[in-house]
DNA sequence: GTCTATAGGTCGATAGAC
DNA sequence: GTCTATCGACCTATAGAC
C-alpha cells in the first residue's frame, strides 16, 4: 500500500488521467473524489495537484483530448471518391472509433454539464465541427443526386445519435462481431438517406 | 425565508419530486444536495425525510414514475391496422412524449448508474419492455413483407437512439415545428427499414 | 408537519516537512 | 515528487422541540 519514495513524474501524470477517466466514467464526475483517484494511482491526494490545478481542469483535459483524437482520426482516414462511399466510411469509422474507447465516449456526453461555461463552449465547438464533417458528406451526396435527406442537419444528428448508441449495448464476444454491426448499421443508414 | 407554520402535506410531496427532478436533471444526482431540494421547495432539509426514506429512493421513484408513464401512454395510443402505420405512430409518439418531459427523459438515461443494483434492474426491465414493443412492430412488418431490417433488435435500438436524440437539440420556437421534426424523422425511419 | 440543532463523516485544496 | 496534517466547508440523516 505505502508508496516507495522516489521520482515518477513521467508516468504519474498519465496514470492520473487514466484513473480519472475510468472512475469518472464509472461513477460520474461529481461522485468521484480526488482521494479516490489518488488511491487508484497509489499516491496521496495532495500529490495530484502537481499534475492538475484542480478537478475541473482534469475533466476538461480528458474531454478535450478525446475530441481532438476523434477529429484527428477522422481527418487521417482515406477519402473515398463518392459521397456514398464517404458516408459508408464515416459509419464504419464512428462505430469502430467509439467502441475502442467506451469510457471517453461515455464521459464526453455524460459530463458536459459539469464543465464550466468556457470549457463547455470549447468542447461543444469541437462536437459541432465533427457533426459538420458528416453533414458535408450528406450535402455533397444530395448535390450529386446519390443521397436524399429531408434535412441534412437533422440527418447528420440522427445518424450520429444512432451510431453512438451502439456503445450502450455492444459487448465484446457477444452475438455480433464489430464488422457485422458495421454492416447492419451501414445498411440502415444507407437506406435512410437513399435517393 | 422563514416558513409559515402550518400543514401542507398534500402539496409538499409532489413539490419535492418536481424540485428534485428539475435539479437532478440540471446538475446531476450526485451534485445536488438534499438542502438544495429543500430550499427550492421552501422547507428545511429534515422535512424531506417525511416524504422519502432517502435520496436514492427519491431518484428511483422519479425514474420509475417516468417509465410507467411512458409505457402506459404508448399502451393508450390507438393501434393502426398495418405494421408500417404502427411504426409511424411509434415514431411520432416517441418524439412527442419525450419532448413533453425533457427533464425526466434526461434523468432516465443519465442517472441509471446512480441507482442501486435492485433499483437499476427494475428500471432496465421497463426500458427493455418498451424496446420490445417497437421490435414487435418491426417483426410484424417483416413477416408481412412491408418492412426489411437486417436485425430487428438492432433496428429497434437504432431507431430509439435516433429519436431520443431529438431531445438534445430541439428548442421550442426554433427553425422546425414538432410536427415537421416528426415528418423528417418518420421519412428517415421509414426508408431505413423499407422492404 | 416543520423546525432547529447536530452527529459523524467526506470533500477540495493548501502548507510545510522530507 | 510525495507525504502528512489540516482548514473550512459541506454532506446525509436523525433527534427532539413545538
Amino acid at each position: 500500500m505505502a508508496r516507495k519514495t522516489g521520482s515518477h513524474s513521467e508516468i504519474t501524470g498519465p496514470r492520473i488521467r487514466e484513473a480519472a477517466l475510468r472512475l469518472f466514467a464509472r461513477d460520474g464526475f461529481a461522485a468521484v473524489s480526488m482521494r479516490q483517484i489518488a488511491a487508484e494511482v497509489g499516491v496521496q491526494a495532495g500529490a495530484l495537484y502537481l499534475y492538475t490545478p484542480d478537478k475541473q481542469t482534469l475533466l476538461f483535459d480528458l474531454l478535450k483530448a478525446h475530441m481532438d483524437d476523434l477529429i484527428a482520426a477522422w481527418q487521417a482516414e482515406p477519402v473515398p471518391a463518392t459521397p456514398t462511399d464517404r458516408l459508408e466510411a464515416f459509419v464504419r469509422f464512428h462505430i469502430r472509433f467509439n467502441l475502442d474507447r467506451p469510457d471517453a465516449v461515455f464521459l464526453s456526453y455524460m459530463e458536459l454539464r459539469n464543465l464550466e461555461p468556457d470549457n463547455f463552449a470549447e468542447i461543444e465547438a469541437l462536437r459541432r465541427h465533427y457533426e459538420n464533417r458528416l453533414e458535408g458528406i450528406l450535402r455533397d451526396g444530395q448535390a450529386a443526386g446519390s443521397i436524399a435527406a429531408p434535412d441534412t442537419k437533422l440527418a447528420a444528428l440522427a445518424i450520429i445519435a444512432m451510431l453512438t448508441g451502439v456503445n450502450t449495448w455492444y459487448r465484446e464476444g457477444g452475438r455480433l462481431s464489430r464488422d457485422r454491426v458495421g454492416d447492419i448499421y451501414w445498411d440502415m443508414v444507407r437506406k435512410a438517406v437513399a435517393a
